[in-house]
DNA sequence: CTATTAAGATGATGATCATCACCTAGATAC
DNA sequence: GTATCTAGGTGATGATCATCATCTTAATAG
């Protein structure tokens, strides 16, 4: 039964944000596509009329994901002080709803490890979308541009590290981790490092 | 063919040394018994007389990965000054080698995302390894016991993460990713942070 | 020295998967 | 309004895999 173009933009649409959903949270080899067609109401058979192949889905989907997160940066730091607003960053980002919603967080944290073992297309859409997200953070810093962006892009290795390794540990070590990451950029206190 | 207890003894050695190098470098997912087997000489029936499960292993060889990243951290120190430790820690953690040495190098930055997605029981040798590698940096700082600790995690969060977004990444985002890394531990330099 | 045991080989087994082939019915083109 | 096209459904296909069953033969127990 063919359906309206409008209907196929929509279908398309669905695929794509359980597929960003669904690699975040069980990993690519750990996601069929299958899987990602059933998420989105419909059988496996029709996804070729939409990507041609399990792989151009992953691109996709990692764009989704990456401009999700970067909706989200933006609008966090669209009403803060610029002296606060890394500081609110990670409160948010290693807060423990960020920490337990895999699928639907930061694409570094959950799928660095499955695209450094993906194809090169792939590795350059991720750290596209990790330079959007290390770029949005220096924006809200001071001084010289290249200065920015090199503190910026420390700041955000920590943060995804350690959220990272607290996915990652059993429930001490993710603990002390992520305290550890809070308070490096708690506001008000001078950074330990 | 039955073989004798020594020759067991070396045939799991070498299952276990093979699967921690396979792990790291393809993914969990992205390793076979089989793999693993054919890496060690051996067929793949002959696995079961070793682990019950795939799992099993899986906890085994990050275990001997731990392992080898403490021991060579603590040789890496040892004759080292105190306050050029973390330099050196960072230099040879973010080295060019590291990088493009995932089979052997750091099990944190290579199977964090595998690690995030197994068993409670991978989990905390996962948390216990990444615990023991923090206290092996905290023991080359000074200060309270509390403090150094808080630190040492830290600068590893830092460098694990820098790392994996290194790798994950094209090639010019992974060198602006490690240089600034590099750079917020650089011996004689303020911290950038 | 014989009886028993077990390491590893060979070869299922049943599950899962990416992808393809074909069909149906409804949408679009003319 | 008919002819054509195509989204999505159903059902292969061939590959891969973890695990199990069985066999062989050498090591160990007694």
């Amino acid at each position: 039964m063919r359906q309206s173009r409008e209907a196929k933009a929509e279908t398309h649409q669905a695929i794509v944000t359980e597929a960003a959903r669904l690699f975040r949270e069980r990993g690519i080899e750990g996601t069929s596509v299958g899987d990602v067609m059933q998420a989105a109401s419909k059988t496996h058979g029709g996804f070729y009329r939409h990507f041609d192949s399990k792989e151009s889905l992953l691109a996709a989907s990692l764009e989704t994901a990456f401009a999700d997160m970067l909706a989200f940066m933006s609008e966090g730091f669209a009403h803060t002080p610029r002296d606060e607003a890394v500081p609110r960053f990670i409160t948010a980002y290693l807060s423990p709803s960020m920490v337990e919603n895999v699928g639907g967080g930061c694409p570094v944290a959950a799928l660095a490890g499955d695209a450094l073992r993906s194809t090169e297309a792939v590795r350059e859409v991720f750290g596209a979308g990790t330079r959007r997200m290390i770029q949005t953070i220096a924006n809200t810093l001071e001084g010289p541009e290249a200065e920015r962006t090199q503190r910026a892009a420390q700041i955000f290795a920590m943060a995804a590290g350690a959220l990272m390794i607290a996915r990652a540990s059993d429930a001490d070590t993710a603990e002390m981790m992520l305290q550890a990451a809070r308070t490096a950029h708690r506001a008000g206190e001078e950074p330990t490092i």
